[in-house]
DNA sequence: CGCGGTGTTGAGACCTGTCAAGACGTGTGG
DNA sequence: CCACACGTCTTGACAGGTCTCAACACCGCG
């Protein structure tokens, strides 16, 4: 995998998709910002329920929020990749109710609890900033309570893909229509709450429709309208306007 | 159903529940709340996108966050009673990538957000506060991901029952093991993601078993410990404690 | 009195899960 | 260099949970 520039850049590439970052404000972000750490894969980086006192930038790999139920299968919540915090939640929760785990190889900064204090104290917009993140993330959540509560297995996928590439976009780790997708089948279903068995046979008819291929890690999208389209993939809740309505919609 | 004495309420006991509000603090927030008005089964609170310039508090009734798929089918993604902010997210956000709708008969009040903006500054313990409640609701979202993902029919019901019955507490709405339920069982389907028909059949198995009791719009709780067990209830994620973590689970 | 919404029941179809086995690639140790 | 273990991907047969379609009872309300 190509080594950006600058590992950190992912992030502002996103805060400034939803707003206005100063170069002063890049500066204080950075200040607080811990060296970054290599993590080896499977690797929790939080448990539940233990005691934070920092959060977790992502600056390459992908994290998932993950809970487990009794039986022991686990389900992925929610998924990061380069740029996201993954627990800016935890700032204010103090402590999760899921595990968060390192679901490729993946490097990471983390900023002390004390330090975003500070931050946000020195700098308010930004802690409007950052909430408004947390409530993206929560935006994301909603899709996905969606796409399992009324989309069968293939839009499901379809969807997943879509959205991940879009999101890969904002953080510049797409390259002409692909990305890299360090999960493996059975990782895949613990996201979109499908069996191994089930993804295969799906991934299957999505790569027999001409939608997407995937091979050796890397996925590519063939043909974006038709996923869009099995997929009903509508962008509006990832807010890439930032607070403003979606023009495209705000006629009616 | 009986009105309590002061429909505000609800609200202030559960902001107490997750942290302090001085008396001050909860004069200046009653300061910035419209008069109650009173709302119709089915009306839209908030449409899909639209521009926001005030949040919603839920007075008395149920509201949910709801998505349309293309055919129609409704999926609830998030309820709200008595005490919660439907939309604190839209302060924010701006627009929102779902509707808002009054699920059986409501009463609300509004905040301009003009004045909550007022409010932070004047109070930023408050800001943090309702940040911490948004994402609180972030985490029940979470669990309803969880539930659609992993959990059977009668243990995503069950889990639903115990979820509200502590939420409804909290708001002060349960009255010995009780609570008046203003769904009817389309309305459970859409929250819980199962057709009409396998609500019925699923809410049978919970009667047949003892565990709940369904009767003219009121949910009783037969058998509290077994209900639990069948749903894998873990309260965790309603973070009844505050930011603390956990006493039951920290000593691990 | 009739109507629409709601709750209930039955029969059958379909989607997804379960269980089992084999193919393939990769890394490790002998 | 080979043997082997291991994870991953793939395939088949079957089971089971949930959906669909249809019908009917009940009730409140106009």
């Amino acid at each position: 995998m190509p080594q950006p520039r600058d590992l950190f850049d992912a992030h502002f590439r996103k805060l400034r998709v939803r707003g206005k970052v100063s170069a002063a404000q890049e500066q204080a972000i950075r200040g607080i910002l811990s060296d970054p750490r290599h993590i080896p894969a499977q690797k929790t980086l939080v448990r539940e329920n233990e005691q934070l006192s920092e959060s977790i930038l992502i600056l390459d790999g992908w994290v998932g929020r993950t809970k487990d139920d009794s039986k022991g299968n686990r389900q992925v919540l929610e998924l990061h990749v380069a740029g996201d915090f993954a627990d800016m939640h935890g700032f204010t929760l103090k402590h999760l109710d899921h595990n968060v785990i390192a679901l490729s190889p993946s490097i990471i900064a983390t900023a002390l609890h004390t330090n975003i204090e500070r931050l946000f104290q020195q700098h308010p917009e930004l802690a409007r900033m950052y909430w408004f993140s947390t409530n993206v993330d929560a935006a994301i959540q909603r899709e996905w309570t969606f796409s399992l509560g009324r989309r069968a297995a293939e839009a499901r996928m379809a969807n997943f893909f879509c959205e991940m590439f879009l999101r890969l976009d904002l953080a510049g780790r797409v390259e002409s229509e692909s990305f890299h997708l360090p999960l493996s089948q059975a990782q895949l279903g613990e996201c979109v709450g499908l069996t191994t068995v089930h993804i295969n046979r799906t991934l299957q008819i999505l790569r027999r429709k001409g939608l997407v291929q995937l091979e050796g890690k890397r996925l590519t999208i063939l043909n974006a309208r038709e996923l869009r389209k099995v997929a009903e993939f509508d962008p509006t809740y990832l807010y890439l306007n930032g607070p403003q309505p979606d023009p495209k919609r705000s006629g009616n």
